[in-house]
DNA sequence: AAAATTTGGTTTATAAAACAAACTACTTTA
DNA sequence: TAAAGTAGTTTGTTTTATAAACCAAATTTT
């Protein structure tokens, strides 16, 4: 009857982060920060689950001399997300 | 951006309780652990946090000797649902 | 009719999440 | 060179989610 909500993605700041990247396919960790809202600390926890998951890569460069992350959404990534979406659909019907 | 998630309503099994409840407008505790596979423990405690929200009644009373508790949707838990949904909307767009 | 099982739950305990505050390391500005 | 800013990580606290253990009454089995 209900699909189970992948819980890696059923997070607020975590499904923010997701859509951002779906939508830009390329973002560093302050413009991350300034879309979503969220505090430093909590972006870099959740960037770094979204990583081990294979969600996202997170490349860490250099922007002149200042250090700078960033990031983008994976195939496996867009396919998760494209799965909660679906599994969404069970709990909300076609009301979204 | 980004609405925020009502954090009672995003959750996997407070939100398939609240489907059932939409599409039925009575339903016993059996019924619902049924319906939502969940645990006994689990869906005592999520519906006591859904009538202390206001967004359910619960209803105890007996079915010849054997204890029954009946849930009913109310109005404010509709209007939170459809809110949640439009928020939703913000971070999955017209995908669902 | 006693004992065992089932029903319908609640309470308690534990593991995982979310989150902010404090911290690190480095750079720029005064 | 001291103060303030930038970019992020680590740590600690508070909530959640969840299952396991429990309880009381009803039913079934022996």
């Amino acid at each position: 009857m209900f699909k189970e909500l992948n819980p890696l993605l059923h997070s607020e700041l975590r499904l923010a982060i997701m859509s951002v990247l779906l939508s830009v396919e390329c973002a560093d960790f302050v413009f991350l920060r300034e879309q979503t809202g969220a505090t430093a600390g909590n972006m870099s926890v959740q960037l770094d689950k979204l990583q081990k998951a294979g969600y996202i890569t997170i490349e860490k460069g250099f922007k002149g001399k200042m250090p700078r992350t960033t990031c983008r959404i994976t195939d496996e990534g867009i396919a998760a997300f494209e799965e909660y979406v679906a599994a969404l659909r069970s709990y909300i019907g076609k009301r979204v």
